[in-house]
DNA sequence: TGAATGTACACCAAGTTAGTATAATATTGC
DNA sequence: GCAATATTATACTAACTTGGTGTACATTCA
């Protein structure tokens, strides 16, 4: 029942980047440096996220990457499964072929387990980076 | 972000031993057979339920498993806290140590994850069989 | 005693995760 | 054009987790 280690760097890929100018550009390696992110591994979620329109990437000198959208419109459930894939709290949900039960229709557990898993997507999407700007602004020490 | 399939397991036992008579056994074969789980697994999770004093064993002939709480008194969050260990959903809540960034009180991110932890928490344990069984009894075909 | 049951411990194959290695390609500035 | 700075693409790998099996043993009841 967990994110990826994969996605929490995504997360604070991300948010570094919405501390930044609107339109302006990181570098991997400065985004590695600044987040503690292991560099190799952040440049392969980096496409993932650019794969998924998080953010844009440039090559050459003066390249990195920027965010294609504003910080108020990336929610952390789309970086999560950006990296991570839909979320599905268990197996049944994912592949209901896969569902050894009654399958997932006539199934109370799995109908209660959906719920669940659509209560903590919405909770994933209500959280935007501009939340976290916010919060980390009036908090500065 | 999925719960094993061994905790998925333990909730169709769980729910197979609701629907008895109060007290009443049910072997791991009959479980196993009625809810379609290998067997032997289901014997090793069955260890994990009684150590969380879910349910009782009892050895021998006319032996098995009976719940030792009331349906009402045993929520999804027991049954998978029970099998998966506590529900962390990344790595810094798990273990602050590992926390890579500045560390979980002063990260944004990782507070903002925390509130989502505690909400699915909650969700997961306002769940019980119950409440299940209640759902399957109304629409019993 | 013997059949039916649970217990304990060890083992294993496949998949996932987190990360590394290497080589190529694109852009900029001189 | 060339060097320097970036990203891109592909492949590889060690460690861990997951889902499951095997074998031997202990307990209870008739």
């Amino acid at each position: 029942m967990r994110i990826t280690q994969e996605a929490d760097y995504a997360l604070r890929a991300i948010y570094y980047l919405s501390t930044l100018d609107a339109g302006a550009r990181a570098s991997a390696n400065v985004i590695a440096k600044e987040q503690n992110i292991p560099l190799r591994f952040l440049l392969k979620l980096l496409q993932k996220l650019r794969d998924a329109g998080l953010v844009e990437s440039f090559m050459g000198v003066n390249g990195g990457y920027a965010l294609s959208k504003q910080p108020k419109d990336i929610s952390f459930l789309d970086v999560i499964e950006a990296i991570d894939g839909p979320i599905y709290i268990n197996r049944c949900l994912y592949d209901p072929e896969e569902c050894n039960n009654l399958g997932v229709e006539y199934c109370s557990i799995h109908k209660a387990l959906h719920q669940v898993q659509e209560k903590l997507k919405k909770d994933l999407s209500s959280i935007n980076f501009q939340h976290i700007l916010d919060e980390n602004g009036s908090k500065e020490v």
